[in-house]
This record gives C-alpha cells, sequence and structure tokens, in this order.
RNA sequence: GGGCCUAUAGCUCAGUUGGUUAGAGCACCUCGUUUACACCGAGGGGGUCGGGGGUUCGAGUCCCUCUGGGCCCA
C-alpha cells in the first residue's frame, strides 16, 4: 500500500501545514474537476453559496462552509468525481455601501465619467464618512471603484478559504457581476418576459426613503418603534366620528374610513360619507374584513399609503391612489385636485417638502388649533416595516416596476412550487416547514427592479414616441447575442446613441435588476448554462444546495422558483441547511450585535484542522454556541489533530508494512472487525448527511485504538511474541492507519494528508473511501469485534486495580484472578497473552463466574 | 397571534424505529514523565433527562399542557 519508504519527521507538528499543502494541492490540481473522469464515473455538484465579496467573513462561514466541504470530501472519496465551484456575490447594495465609505465617494448618475480618478482616500472604516462628505462620482466611476474593491476582497477571501481547506475548485470561480453572469442574468430575464412570467407595473411599491430604492417582500423585518395614537375627529352629518391612527401626517392622502363589517358601532356609518379635519376631503365610510376592531376606536382612515393593510384596502375597496410622499421620504409638491377648498390647500401647501417626521408635527400642531386632535396622543410601540439593511421606516409609494411572478398569485404556479419543495430532500428535514411556510405566505409578485447602480442592468429600452412621451408598455428588447447590454450606455439595435432622450428615439432602463435575481441562477452561473452545454449538462441539476436557514425564503426559494420557471425541475436533489453561531449568551452572532468573531486568528492559534473539527462536530441545522475567549471544541480538535500525528508516527515506527503476512492474531481479527463496523456505520451516516456522527464514530474508534488496542499490542508488535504474532500485529496496525487516515480526512485534511505523505506520493484526499470488505481483507480467521471489546475492558479494570493500590501502572503482576461475565471472560482468553503483556502480568487466572469485570488475589512484583 | 426548533452532568453536545444500570469531551479530584504524544496518559466523583399530566409491561424517546430560550411569519 505505501508506495515509498517512510519518511517521518522527527517531532511532528501541525503548525505550516495549511500553506505546505495549500501549495501542493494548488501545483498538483488535486481538488481540480475533472470533466472525463466525471463523464466515466458521475458528477457530485455543489450549488455553493457565494459570499458577499465586501462583507467580512465570520466564524459562522467558516462553520458552514466546513459542513459542505466535508460532505464534498466524502463524496469524492466514494468516487464521484466533485464539481466544487466557488462564487463571490458582488453585485448590489453591500458592495455600494463598503465602497462609499472605503473610498469616501457617492454615485451621481448625472455627473460624466471622469478618467484616471483617484478617491479622496482609500480604507475609511466607514463611520466618519458622513454622505455630505462624499465626493460625487459619475456611475461609471463609481461602478469601476466597486469592481476594484470587490477583486480585492476576493483575494482576501480566498486565501481564509484555502487557509481552512475547502476542496474548492479555484478554477471554476464565478463572481455574479461578471459578463458572463450579467449575460445569464440578463437572458433568463428576457425568456421571463418572453413568456409572460416578468412584467412591468406601476403599482405601490415598499420603499427604502435612505436607499432610494424599491425593495422585494423577502427583504423585510419588522422592528418594534415607538409611536402614538392620535385620537382625529372627522366630521359626519350628525356627529364626529373618531379615528385613532400613528399616521397623522398621511391625512391628505385619506381616502376612506373604514371598520369590520361585523362591528355594531358604526353600522349606521356605512355607506355614508364623512368630512376629513383640516383638508375637508369627503370620503366613503366602508367595511372590510380587514379592520380590527379592538385596535383603537375600531375604525380607521385608509391613506396611500400607510401601511401593506392600506395597499390591500385601496386595491380591494377600488379607491383612489393620492399619494403624497415621494421617494425622497418627502411630502410631494403635487396637484391635489381632491382637496377642494382653498383652505385645505393651504394646509396642504404648508406641508410640501417636509419630511414625514416634520409633515407629522406640523398637522398634529394644525390640529390642535382647530380642536380636531382629541386629548394627547397616547404612546404606543408597534411593529413597523423596514428594509432588513436599513435604517429608517420603510414608506410606500406609487411607482413603476418590474416583476417577476413568483406564484403568490398564480395558484398553480404556487402548488408547483410546493409540490418541488416536497421533492427535494432536506437535511434536516424540518427546514422544509420554513419553505413551505414562506410560500404560504407570498402575498405579492417579486418586485425584481432596484434604483441602484452595481448591479445587472434591466436589459430593454423603451420609445420616445413623437410627442416626447415615453412608451413603457412596448419596451425594445436586444437579441440574446447581443448579450450583456446596458441600456443606459448603450442604444438599442437600429437606434443611434444621438436618439436617447429624444421624441422619436428611445430611453434606456437605468434600473438594476435585484441581486437576488442574478443570485437565484448560482446553479446556471457556475455550470456556464447556455455557455457550455456539455459542463451544464454534467453538473445540472445539481446534487447540493448548502446555505443558511435565513435565507431559505430568498435563496433558495427563488433559485427553486427560476429553475421551474425555465426548466420546469429541481435546481437540485438535496440542501443542507447548516445552523448558525450564538454567543455564550445564546445571541446569534451578527455584525449589529458587535458579537461577530473573525476566524483567521482562531485558523493560526489552534489550526485549520483544530476549526474544522468542531464545526464538524455539530449536525446540520444545529445552532452551536461559541464563546472566543474558550473555544472547548477547537482545543479538542486541536489535540486529535495532534494525536494523529503522533499514533501515525509511533505506528509507522514498528515497522514497515510486512508482506504476504495474515491477520492471525484473534485481537487483531476483532480489532479489524470493530473497525469494519465503524467503516460500516460512518459510511451510513455519510449518505444520510450526518457528517456529525460519521466523525463521532470514527473518533471514538481512534481513542480506543489509540488508548487500548496499541498498548496492548506494543509488545508484540516489538517481536516479543515471534513472527507470526508480529507480522498480525503489523498488518493490523498499518491496516488500521491506512483505514482511519482515510475515514479522518474529509474532517481534518491536513494532518491527515501530512502523515499520509510520509508514505506516499499521492494525495490522500483522492483516495478511495475505505470499504469493510477491504478492512477485513487479509484477516486468516475472522474474530468478533467483541473481543477486543472485553481485552479493552478487561484492560481497564488492572489499571483500576493498579490505581486503587496505588502503584505504578509498569508495576508487574505475579498473578491475579480475572473474574468476568463466561461469554466475556470467553473472549478474553482468546487473547489472553496479550492482556498479560500490557498488564506486566506473569500469570492472569480466569474465573467465569461474575458480571462485571473484577480482579482478585492480585499479587504485585518489584519494579525492576 | 400562527408555525418551527430547542431544554439531558458545572459547560458544550450525543442518545439511531420506546427496551438492561442515560453517554462523550471539557472542567473538577487523585495518581503517573514506562522508548508516539505533558499540546500526554491512567483512574474517579458528578445527571429525579425544564415542570406537570397521560399512553405503555416499560418513556430522555410517543401524546397533552405549562414555563424558559431561539428563529421565521403575521
Amino acid at each position: 500500500m505505501s508506495d515509498q519508504p517512510a519518511q517521518i519527521p522527527e517531532k511532528p507538528a501541525l503548525e505550516g501545514l495549511e500553506a505546505k499543502w495549500n501549495d501542493r494541492w494548488q501545483q498538483q490540481g488535486t481538488f481540480r474537476f475533472d470533466r472525463e473522469a466525471a463523464k466515466a464515473r458521475g458528477v457530485y455538484s455543489i450549488d455553493t453559496p457565494p459570499p458577499t465579496a465586501s462583507g467580512s467573513l465570520h466564524i459562522g462561514h467558516v462553520f458552514s462552509y466546513t459542513h459542505t466541504d466535508v460532505i464534498a470530501r466524502y463524496q469524492r472519496a466514494a468516487g464521484r468525481e466533485v464539481f466544487y465551484p466557488m462564487g463571490w456575490d458582488d453585485n448590489g447594495l453591500p458592495t455600494e455601501r463598503r465602497v462609499q465609505n472605503y473610498y469616501g465617494v457617492r454615485c451621481d448618475p448625472t455627473l460624466p465619467y471622469t478618467p484616471d480618478f483617484v478617491p479622496p482616500f482609500e480604507g475609511g472604516d466607514g463611520k466618519s464618512s458622513k454622505a455630505a462628505d462624499q465626493v460625487p462620482i459619475s456611475r461609471r466611476n463609481f461602478i469601476e471603484l466597486c469592481e476594484r474593491l470587490t477583486e480585492e476582497d476576493e483575494q482576501q477571501f480566498e486565501h481564509l478559504w484555502r487557509t481552512v481547506g475547502l476542496s474548492v475548485d479555484w478554477s471554476q470561480t464565478y463572481r455574479t457581476i461578471s459578463d458572463e453572469s450579467i449575460t445569464a442574468s440578463q437572458r433568463a430575464f428576457l425568456r421571463n418576459l418572453a413568456r409572460g412570467e416578468a412584467y412591468q407595473a406601476d403599482a405601490p411599491t415598499l420603499w427604502d426613503v435612505t436607499f432610494r430604492t424599491a425593495v422585494a417582500q423577502a427583504e423585510l423585518e419588522d422592528r418594534e418603534r415607538d409611536g402614538a395614537y392620535h385620537a382625529l375627529a372627522f366630521h359626519g352629518p350628525d356627529a364626529d366620528v373618531v379615528i385613532e391612527t400613528t399616521r397623522p401626517e398621511l391625512l391628505p392622502a385619506c381616502v376612506a374610513l373604514v371598520a369590520h363589517p361585523d362591528d355594531e358601532r358604526y353600522q349606521h356609518l356605512f355607506g355614508t360619507t364623512v368630512r376629513t379635519p383640516l383638508f375637508d376631503v369627503e370620503v366613503p365610510v366602508l367595511a372590510h374584513r380587514l379592520a380590527q376592531p379592538d385596535k383603537g376606536s375600531g375604525i380607521a382612515m385608509i391613506c396611500t399609503f400607510g401601511d401593506v393593510t392600506d395597499v390591500i384596502w385601496w386595491r380591494e375597496l377600488h379607491l383612489p391612489n393620492r399619494t403624497i410622499i415621494g421617494q425622497d421620504g418627502r411630502v410631494l409638491d403635487r396637484e391635489t385636485d381632491w382637496i377642494s377648498t382653498p383652505a385645505g390647500r393651504t394646509e396642504y401647501d404648508a406641508l410640501v417638502g417636509k419630511t414625514v417626521f416634520s409633515a407629522q408635527k406640523g398637522v398634529v400642531d394644525r390640529l390642535r388649533e382647530t380642536g380636531e386632535l382629541l386629548g394627547d396622543p397616547k404612546p404606543i410601540k408597534h411593529p413597523v416595516k423596514f428594509f432588513e439593511k436599513g435604517d429608517r421606516p420603510l414608506e410606500i409609494v406609487s411607482t413603476r416596476q418590474w416583476y417577476i411572478t413568483n406564484g403568490a398569485q398564480n395558484d398553480e404556479l404556487r402548488s408547483t412550487l410546493k409540490a418541488r419543495g416536497a421533492e427535494l430532500s432536506w437535511h434536516p428535514d424540518f427546514m422544509h416547514v420554513r419553505y413551505d411556510n414562506w410560500v404560504d405566505g407570498l402575498n405579492g409578485d417579486w418586485l425584481v427592479s432596484r434604483q441602484r447602480y452595481f448591479g445587472v442592468p434591466i436589459p430593454v429600452w423603451y420609445p420616445i414616441d413623437a410627442n416626447g412621451e415615453t412608451d413603457f408598455d412596448h419596451p425594445i428588447l436586444p437579441a440574446e447575442a447581443d448579450l450583456p447590454v446596458d441600456p443606459s450606455s448603450q442604444a438599442p439595435a437600429g437606434f443611434d446613441e444621438s436618439q436617447r432622450g429624444q421624441a422619436g428615439g428611445f430611453v434606456g432602463e437605468v434600473d438594476v435588476l435585484d441581486t437576488w435575481a442574478t443570485s437565484s441562477l448560482t446553479p446556471q452561473l457556475a455550470g456556464a448554462w447556455e455557455r457550455d452545454n456539455e459542463l451544464w449538462d454534467l453538473v445540472a441539476p445539481f446534487d447540493l444546495r448548502p446555505q443558511a436557514q435565513d435565507i431559505i425564503r430568498t435563496w433558495l426559494f427563488s433559485t427553486l422558483l427560476r429553475s421551474e420557471l425555465e426548466d420546469h425541475r429541481l435546481p437540485w436533489a438535496h440542501t443542507t441547511i447548516s445552523g448558525f453561531i450564538v454567543d455564550p449568551d445564546r445571541k446569534k452572532m451578527s455584525k449589529s450585535k458587535g458579537n461577530v468573531v473573525t476566524p483567521l486568528g482562531l485558523l493560526e492559534q489552534y489550526s485549520s484542522d483544530a476549526v474544522r473539527y468542531w464545526a464538524a462536530a455539530y449536525k446540520l441545522g444545529t445552532d452551536a454556541a461559541f464563546d472566543p475567549q474558550n473555544p472547548k471544541q477547537i482545543k479538542v480538535g486541536r489535540r486529535l489533530a495532534i494525536k494523529i500525528l503522533n499514533a501515525a508516527k509511533f505506528v509507522l515506527s514498528f515497522g514497515e508494512r510486512p508482506e504476504q503476512a495474515q491477520v492471525t492474531d484473534a485481537l487483531d481479527a476483532s480489532l479489524l472487525a470493530t473497525l469494519a463496523d465503524v467503516v460500516a456505520q460512518a459510511t451510513r451516516a455519510f449518505d444520510a448527511y450526518d457528517h456529525a456522527r460519521a466523525l463521532e464514530v470514527i473518533e471514538s474508534f481512534f481513542w480506543t485504538f489509540c488508548d487500548d488496542y496499541i498498548e496492548v499490542v506494543k509488545e508484540r508488535a516489538y517481536g516479543a511474541a515471534g513472527k507470526a504474532g508480529r507480522d498480525s500485529a503489523l498488518l493490523t496496525l498499518h491496516t488500521a492507519l491506512d483505514v482511519l487516515l482515510r475515514l479522518f480526512a474529509p474532517f481534518i485534511v491536513f494532518a491527515t494528508e501530512e502523515v499520509y505523505s510520509w508514505t506516499h506520493s499521492e494525495s490522500v484526499h483522492r483516495q478511495p473511501w475505505p470499504t469493510e470488505a477491504e478492512v477485513t481483507a487479509d484477516v486468516a480467521h475472522p474474530a468478533e469485534a467483541s473481543v477486543f471489546a472485553a481485552i479493552s475492558d478487561a484492560l481497564i479494570t488492572f489499571r483500576r486495580a493498579k490505581t486503587e493500590a496505588k502503584v505504578k501502572m509498569r508495576t508487574p503482576i505475579v498473578s491475579a484472578v480475572l473474574h468476568g461475565a463466561p461469554e466475556r471472560i470467553e473472549r478474553v482468553e482468546l487473547a489472553l497473552d496479550d492482556l498479560r503483556s500490557v498488564a506486566k502480568a506473569e500469570r492472569i487466572e480466569l474465573a467465569a463466574d461474575g458480571t462485571e469485570f473484577a480482579v482478585s488475589d492480585v499479587v504485585f512484583g518489584d519494579l525492576d
């Protein structure tokens, strides 16, 4: 089995192994995807999560990516050619923000390009960089800086991943903003459009006023905020109607009052109209099931638009759109034909240009003066919708946006998506519920247009008619062959750049696609969809999508959706969902909480194998508590890795693997039977995506192998019992070591490779996964695993006897009696000489008269 | 308010379809430097399995309920 004489260092150590072996793997293409091998042996393809290149990797990333790498290495050993690419998700808002802070700039698309632009500074921490201090630059300059910074970030990420020991094929790396990715994303979008799955609509849209972009349902989060109920008097024909609202500033946008249809208090008002305070606008009083009788006074004002319920009411009750908040979050200077009195318009004029906050103050002050605010506002805490990356509450504005159908308004598609979710193998299984919950809760199609800069341009232009009006209903589309396109800088076919913005000419779409609209295509990006059909057919659908639980609603769902729309199939067969890292107080690790732990220091201090061990010891889907001050499991991993080095050195020191020998000794045969069972269990666990169990089984065997087997067999391996006994022991030690290295290889990647290299020129990571048959191939007379277990337990009994007698372990025993259950004593008898040797016992009498092992009548000899 | 996960030794976690006396590592105590390893080894103490109720010959495991923690969705 060994193909070179053993070359073993004096003092094996973990330090430096990462750099040494990464260089070697890179040079030798150890993890290169081999297309011919893939055709011959079958592929295991992984749709790796592309980390956000502008973010920072924390210990949670190492945790989950290690899980995937462990699986990849098992599958590779099990005979499949593994397609394991890495992607960088560099497009989108996080990169824009980082560039703004890092270089002290901001994008102003109206500015011309500045060649050889030098940013005001590099490496800003973001805190000192206020928006007002940022230098405005052109879109092209801005994008160039985005490109520059993400490329630098990607190199650092790659270095970290290599240090962790990911067996990624680094020649298969992609970026979500590369020309190939833009082409794929635009192509997929154009096909959605051609099939009627993508469309534009002018509709109420959730809007972040800080970033001035639309956001999708998947990007929302609720946050508790202080608010106050303001009691407002609306004027009915007979009496005032009092409503309570948290958003009095939207009073001029009020289109109706609404109460629950069963609410006794308001039956007499349904069908009548009332007049709004201050603005004196006549609005109807309507009934709708979503009105909550127990909230406030039970009757609410509907405004366009205060929240998502307003949008539902507006749509279902067919109300007019009186939007007054603009995209900058300020009150619009607009026509207000519904405010019919000059006094009302004067009130409105006083609000124009104010932020939501100031407008509220203005309206409340005026209502106090007119006496239409009843009592003082009552403070409350209530959930307010935020963009998950934003820090101001979302507004709802009316804008033209692009959407992709997602099943929210199409029951057939929704049920197909649920069926696909059920076809997918989820690890752990219960994560499937989260997907179903999300699909069930979808309330609108996927809004994919974003008013940002560093993203995939939406590949459409719009004609401008003779009157100078833009015709959004008849977009001009590029041919697929012409992709990628940037409509804001390129003219569509048949037009000239001089016609941009001219009557009879065209205008380019300036919006970009939501980053998820591109990262929902990671299988297509990594698998060279429509670029390399042979590769695509080999790797797609993928075998595995590993990811985090918090993006089931975004990444997993949207990828599944795009695959369904394009190919009517699942994008992958399995998904593995890793838990996340929580701090010792069980709080999720996140930047905003300031409890993020960066991994490089830990990798350097404890070795990558140690950190990998920690990660791999956790099951999929389980959150892991982590205390950077005392990373116990990492320390355990470090000890294990060192132990592997030392144990291997010791095993190899007994001598070379004997030729043409057989395992004749019962204990040795038993050890190998035990190991064969370990192989079987580990294989079963891996096949069930339970790497933690595989590791546990392997590790626990390894410690017993070291503490008991090696100790027991030591003397015989030195030759104390003759050649046959020695050959049997040596053969067993070599076989066990060889098998153990391959079992540990997916987890402890550097130490196993180091050890394997002492006797082999090939990488352990390209060796086949061990089989049960292979482990026992040299056994002459099979023995049950229970022989080794019995010897092991009997040995512990002798050690205890020595401890209790307060003598040293190497104190000889002249004679002793070992009692035990008959069937166990029988097993011990098969390897009694080995037991005598390790117990330093001249004579052991066996007595099949007990239940547990016990020793009696011990006569100790003298030390030396 | 709805859904899902979770609660096992001081700590971090196992416990495979219900089945002997509930396991591991760390920490702790005692001992030991025998030619792999002091980044070590040997031995030991430590748990009414969150509370309550139920099903069963038998429950950490299944059911109900309460409490605490976490995540997702309203």
